[in-house]
This record gives C-alpha cells, sequence and structure tokens, in this order.
DNA sequence: TGTACATCAGTGAACGCGCGTTCACTGATGTAC
DNA sequence: TGTACATCAGTGAACGCGCGTTCACTGATGTAC
C-alpha cells in the first residue's frame, strides 16, 4: 500500500517516502497491539528512532496518521477481497460472493483492530475526511458487481412483489448508476446482505456470540451461503423461472 | 436503573446508594457527550463534587465504573424492548418483532455512545465480566419468545430444506433451551435476523451508509420488515398454505 | 564545474495538560454494652 | 440512655506517567546561475 502516486525523483524524496511508510508501518503495529485509542504519535515516532516532533514533517497531526491508517485499512481489505473474488469462475455467482465474504472475514480475523477502525466505533473526536470514501467503496462494489453479472447472466434477482416506499426507493437511485442493472429489490437486498456480512463479522469478532456460537468457521459459511441463496445467486437460470416453490424459499429464511 | 438490590437500612447506606447512582449518572453523560475513551474518573469526580479518590469508595477502579455503566445500557435497551414489544397484539408476530427493532434503533439514536459501548468495538484492554452476561441476552430473548409464540400459534418457522453442517447444528442445539420449539433452522434465522438487526443500527450510527441512505426511518423499517417476513412472521395460519399473494400484500401497509 | 542560496529533515527543550491510583489523615455515623 | 469503640466517607497531597503540539535551532540536501 504506497503513500504518494508520483515517483520520487530526488534521493530526498525517496527517503521521504520510506520513511513515510515505515512510519505507517509502525503505527500500524501499535494499532494492531493495542487498538485506536492508543496510537500515540509519541511512541510511534519513539519506534522509529525518531523524536516525537519529527514526525510532524510527514504528519500534520495525529488525526492525520489515522486518516492514512484508514485509508490502508479499506484498501487492505479491497484488494484482499478483489483477488479472492478474481479466483472464481465468473458463472459461479454463488461462489464469487462466498469468496468476497470468506475474504473480508479473513482479513478481519487478522487484522482486528484494524477491523475495528473501519467498521466499530468512530474513533471520538476524529471526522473522516473525504479521501476515505472511495477505498470505502471496493467491497461493497465487488458485491454490485457479482450481482450485476448474475442480472447479465439472466437470473432475476430481488422480489418483485415485495413494495418498496417511494422515500426509499429514490435514496436506492443514488445506487444505480454503479450498477445500473438491478432492480430496486435487489438494490435492497444487496445493502442488506452488505449489512449482514459486516454484522456478522463484528458479532463474531466483538464477542456478541461467545458462548452460543464456537465453530465460527462453519457458523459463518452457512450464514453467508444462505445470504447469497437468498439474493438469488445460486440457482440456475433455466431452474429458477418456474420455480413454483421459489416463494416460500425466499421467505422463509 | 437501581444498584443494589438489598434495601438501604440506615441513613449511611441510602447516601451510599444515592451517591452511588450520581457517579453513575454522571458518567453516563461524560459518556454520553465523549465517548467511553474519554470517560475519566476525574472529571466525573470533579463534577460529582467530590475529590478523585473519593471515588474509589464507590468503584474500586475505572473498568468497574465501566461495567456499571454497561450493564445499565444493556439493561436500558432490554426494558425499552420489552416495553415496545408488550405494547403489541400478540397474535401479531410481525408486529412484536417491528416493534422490538425500533426499540433498539430509537434508543440507539437517542445513546449513541452507549450503544458503541455495548455493540462498537470493544473497549480497548477492558474485558467484560459475567455480571454482563444476563442483562445482554434481554433483547435476543425476545426475539427468540416471538418467534416461540409464532410456532406455538401453528406457524413454520425455517425452511427445513435447507440444510445445516452438524458442527453448526451442535452450536445451535445450545440455544434451543430457550426456545425449545425452535428448529434448526429457525434458530439460523433467528440469529441472522439479529444479527442484521444490529448490523443495520450500527451502519446508521457509524455512519457507513452516508451519502447512499438518507430517510433512515424509512430505509430501517423496510429492512426490518422484509426480514420479520422472511422469518415468516407475517402470514396468518391459515393464509399461509394457499395465499399466493402472501408477499404483497404483507410487505406494503 | 563551482559556488551561493533556498529548502527541507531532524533535534531538543518546553508548554500545559490530564490521567489512575495510593496513602495517611480527619471527622462523622453506626453499634454494642 | 449514655458512653467507648469500630466502621466508614471524604480529604489533600503525592507518585509517576504519557500525551499532542510548538518553536528556534543546526546541518544536510537540492537548485540556479
Amino acid at each position: 500500500v504506497t503513500t504518494e502516486t508520483t515517483k520520487p525523483r530526488t534521493a530526498r524524496e525517496r527517503v521521504r517516502l520510506e520513511l513515510t511508510n515505515e512510519i505507517k508501518t509502525v503505527a500500524r503495529k501499535h494499532l494492531a497491539e493495542q487498538g485506536s485509542a492508543a496510537l500515540s504519535l509519541r511512541a510511534v515516532a519513539r519506534e522509529v528512532g525518531m523524536v516525537s516532533s519529527a514526525v510532524y514533517r510527514y504528519f500534520p497531526s495525529r488525526d492525520d496518521l489515522l486518516t492514512a491508517l484508514i485509508i490502508d485499512a479499506y484498501e487492505m481489505v479491497g484488494q484482499r477481497v478483489v483477488e479472492g473474488e478474481a479466483a472464481v469462475r465468473r458463472a459461479d455467482h454463488l461462489g464469487r460472493w462466498l469468496a468476497a465474504c470468506r475474504s473480508v472475514r479473513g482479513w478481519a480475523l487478522e487484522n482486528p483492530h484494524e477491523y475495528a477502525l473501519i467498521f466499530g466505533s468512530p474513533v471520538p473526536g476524529y471526522v473522516a475526511p473525504q479521501d476515505t470514501v472511495d477505498p470505502a467503496t471496493i467491497v461493497p462494489g465487488v458485491l454490485l458487481n457479482i450481482m450485476s453479472d448474475a442480472v447479465a447472466d439472466g437470473r432475476v434477482l430481488g422480489d418483485a412483489r415485495r413494495s418498496i416506499p417511494r422515500r426509499v426507493r429514490s435514496d436506492l437511485h443514488g445506487l444505480r448508476a454503479k450498477a445500473p442493472q438491478l432492480s430496486d429489490q435487489a438494490l435492497l437486498a444487496a445493502i442488506m446482505a452488505w449489512t449482514l456480512l459486516i454484522g456478522a463479522v463484528s458479532f463474531e469478532l466483538f464477542g456478541h456470540l461467545h458462548n452460543v456460537i464456537f465453530d465460527f468457521d462453519a457458523f459463518f459459511d452457512v450464514q453467508m451461503r444462505a445470504v447469497g441463496i437468498d439474493l438469488g445467486l445460486a440457482a440456475p437460470v433455466s431452474a429458477r423461472v418456474d420455480d413454483g416453490d421459489r416463494g416460500r424459499a425466499r421467505v422463509s429464511e
């Protein structure tokens, strides 16, 4: 995960880029060990081997360092999900969805504090700047792509009979730009699937199913498979059209 | 939300109970204003009008104060949900589910930091003691009650055809104690519904649908209604079997 | 190519702050005879 | 009912700590002529 887009020309610039990355690396390590609240500029500086005030040459404040870490975290999950999903056969939409889900969870388990940084409670006093928006959309974007591909392959996602109030429809229209083929029902289902995915990972990571679920690997898979099937990603095109049982199947989960 | 179970006998005990509650109230206020990381014993003591060391007569450490607040928070949502759900006609299972969902969200919007305290990222370095377990189960317990009542009224919850691996089934058996009538599929669906509920509130509160959804009231309702219908809480017993239009009829309103 | 100047990285001291927790103490409230 | 003693609440000072940020500074690296 790099920091600058332009290549360094002078030796000074190269060193600057290296040090910027080293600061971020150390900061990430501290974050991983103690969480965001304990992230201190001074401690990072100490470990990098600088005096604390020198860090200000690289990050104008602690919040800017945090922002860099947040962006990196979004890009890390994003990359992981993109790679995981890309490894699956294009036509296997359910498989792609599952791969994306497992990538998110796998990354979260390996980087719990970074996950908490982006999907947990907001850091008090910290306001996310605009640059965090784009990287944050990578993962949901992958989900929308999978669904769009499924529709392009002839599947019907979302139950057209489910009515959605006008006010919600107009919100959903904003999302339509990224997935023009999806119906309102499909978009709603997409957001719900995305919510459930993050909700499930958060529940596991934050201990809300402690002493209830023990085999989280299997449990997560069962859940995400159910979501993918309910999304309509599983059934072959031919079987879907005249499946009289579909209504009951969808409603009951 | 009280602290001691035994009634105070002497004047000293009465004062002690009052002060304990005042400390908690002030702490709750600070929590609401700045979040859990900023919760400081000294600041609370200052506002209560004590010297900081005096607080140690009431709470042996900052963590114990936090624990008290966490328990209170669970009890607050719990009570709110129980009340909200109790106000709905017993046979209206979908209505009860919606009332419970709205109670959770309403409480969360009014007490965002307390919500974050119990459903957000864990407080770093803090380990939840055993006493937080019982209050934490109130809300999910209500959900299980609703589903159990639905089954008792003759509804079939959960798609029996959905296969669940043995390892997951055995985890679910632990839950069965609280809702003996529910099938594995129904229990799985219950956890997923609970996950989606908290996920949706968290997404809204933590800003993950910022610039995507604007009318959160309507959006939340649509989502939770969909979940309730998919759970199987909507259809009347007689209509369930042969009501082809059920989806649309119920979903609208 | 060599020199004068501008830019930048890193230093070290300081400011001002708040925190959790301990401890010996005073004085008030409760208890037992 | 009155007195002696035990219990408890609250005080104030102190310990030891770490934090973010500013500022005048030195010395090294880059740039323009």
